[in-house]
DNA sequence: TAGTGGTCTAGACCACCCG
DNA sequence: GGGTGGTCTAGACCACTAT
């Protein structure tokens, strides 16, 4: 007959304070009661408003201090998260069929700037790898791809026409760094060919570029034909 | 003299365990002991072996389930995370002035585009604001914006020529829901003006939805000048 | 049904940092 | 110096899910 007197989940403790901070019960800049005051109001412990206030701070609502205590920032939500999905994930999660092709893989010495960029010794040895995603028979992605094979054992004698690089990477190599950029760039004839584009069409790119501790293992720069979009949701 | 004895944290732990995947002793689909196990291995407790485990989980190194356990993925769901700061805190962290300029502050009729991509009712009224933020006086983001006024108190009598439209909101206006979408656009003759750049030019643009509970609040396009670059490491 | 992670409790000590 | 959050312990019960 009565509601069931359940005790209070850390998870409800979120929403609560969440609810009172957008209800401007707590607004920006003012300080929240402190854990054990929390932990007597919901009839709970330190230990689980702890939790609930802790992922709060990480989600970027609430700023935590020892001493001050715990404050409502007045600049809510300052990060956003993209997961990075392999690209077969991404086109076929939305309906369509994945193909990949290799358009180029050779080795080759480090041009100038690569060298510069990942901090190769001169003339190092490089791995260098073009191809092409594909949703549905159109251009996805191009993707432009050089491999440092003193990092990643057999690189050497890997064939890249069936599996593309990423995947057999992720396979073969762990990284403990990673380096993301996002630009905008203007599509040069090749990547206005393999992109089926307009020269000079602006393309969305990504470059990214992993180590293995210090250790440089791979960039890659992939242009995603026109249209493209990465979207996330808070 | 000896090394002090002391007991391991959370982060020693989630150490280990990383060095362990990376090192390959737990690689690939592998499963790992279960907490119960590790917490005696490390002469801990399954709190903090579960909190080490569960961080890890949500960093994307791991998977876990209940009755099968810790499995180690083989393709780490590394989420990027992008701070979004205002605008101004980006552009002064660089040790560059910051500069707003209002450039035109007007209330108007919804276009049909943004009433069917907001769900506005037909003919609400909305205000529309374009601006500039500069660095050091070069151009550097073009915001054009919508705010919904019936979300927002007071924004008819707002005066955005001092302070800008997103300083302004989030002093005023909580959000509860955010969706953040990056692309690559063409500078249209007067996205090229504001920028000082070619018309066509590839531009980074960012655009930015926000909700209070279910009702948009406001949507802005931001365009970044040429050479702009969003990094995130991991 | 049994094994694994998910969470809560009650208590303790400690590290940091503001005043 | 003292107040606040940060973390650990030892134990318990529960929820999910593979078998």
């Amino acid at each position: 007959m009565k509601p069931t007197r359940t005790t209070l989940s850390y998870r409800d403790i979120k929403k609560v304070v969440l609810d009172r901070i957008h209800g401007s019960i707590w607004p920006p800049d003012s300080l929240l009661p402190t854990e054990t005051e929390l932990a007597e109001e919901f009839s709970s412990t330190r230990t689980t408003v702890n939790r609930a206030l802790r992922e709060l701070a990480e989600e970027g609502f609430i700023e935590r201090r020892r001493k001050s205590g715990t404050r409502v920032l007045n600049t809510p939500i300052r990060k956003a998260q993209f997961a990075i999905p392999l690209i077969r994930d991404e086109i076929t999660s939305t309906g369509a069929t994945y193909r990949y092709a290799l358009v180029e893989q050779q080795s080759t010495v480090a041009p100038d700037w690569l060298a510069a960029r990942l901090s190769l010794p001169p003339r190092q040895e490089v791995i260098h790898l073009r191809c092409m995603h594909f949703a549905d028979n159109t251009p996805f992605q191009y993707e432009v791809r050089w491999i440092v094979p003193d990092s990643v054992p057999d690189v050497n004698d890997a064939d890249f026409s069936e599996v593309g690089p990423n995947d057999w990477l992720v396979q073969k190599v762990p990284f403990t760094n990673l380096e993301l950029s996002l630009l905008a760039t203007k599509a040069d004839d090749t990547v206005a060919a393999f992109l089926d584009c307009p020269i000079g069409e602006p393309v969305f790119t990504a470059e990214r570029t992993t180590w293995l501790r210090q250790t440089p293992v791979t960039l890659a720069k992939l242009y995603f034909a026109p249209g493209y979009k990465l979207t996330t949701r808070l």
